[in-house]
DNA sequence: ATAACTTGCAACCAAATGGTTGTAGATTCC
DNA sequence: GGAATCTACAACCATTTGGTTGCAAGTTAT
């Protein structure tokens, strides 16, 4: 199981079509923060931001190169977004079997 | 493709414990917003608004019957956040396979 | 008919979000 | 050593978000 909090942050970063896009440039190959923000429109900070809240949802990590962070995207976070989801598919998908068991599973002497 | 616009709507839906305990409870079976908001500590008000969220997201549709609104999750609303999710991690793979490519594919006389 | 229940919506408030500019510390280049 | 580059972070601002209470209107039950 997926904590709380942590699919809060997961899903509220995938939540911004900016953080999106620099998820996608950074899943393509590293790059680093001053190079991301060369494609956007708002200031550098503004693209500082969002790259931070993609890491504290843990979907990116930055490394160190000289005077440059490199900023690289973290597939087991995408997983586990996609895992969160899939629990609540689950949910839905369990009560659409109860409701055809019921429909379709022969009546048994022991049932009645 | 799913449109940016609405990509938002869902992860921001999703970004939120309430809406995600919402959408279990009613696709466990169809509630009433007052049988759901029963179970928050929260206002009714406050609870018919995160409905109102889920609706905008297309996540929950909602039928009329009596004086009571019945909430009920749409599948094919998760699905569409878990093909948002996919693409995105397609990019990711995409670049994997192309490194491997590269360290695997035996080089050929025309590629020199 | 009247009371009770359910919903929708407006007005309001505090906190979070997404943007800005400015400043300062490392690192690299000449 | 000094200039340029890259990053981090603070302070500030407008808007959105998530909560509240209060009120009006439709539906059901007595």
């Amino acid at each position: 199981m997926v904590v709380d909090s942590e699919v809060d942050r997961l899903f509220h970063a995938l939540a911004d079509p900016t953080r999106r896009d620099v998820l996608r440039r950074s899943a393509e190959g590293e790059l680093s923060v001053s190079r991301l923000a060369d494609g956007y429109e708002m200031s550098f900070a503004a693209v500082q931001k969002h790259v931070a809240v993609l890491e504290r949802a843990g979907l990116v990590t930055k490394t160190r190169r000289g005077r440059e962070q490199l900023v690289r995207t973290d597939p087991a976070a995408l997983r586990r977004a996609r895992q969160a989801l899939d629990e609540l598919e689950a949910v839905w998908r369990d009560r659409v079997d109860r409701m055809t068991d019921l429909l379709t599973t022969p009546i048994q002497e022991e049932d009645r």
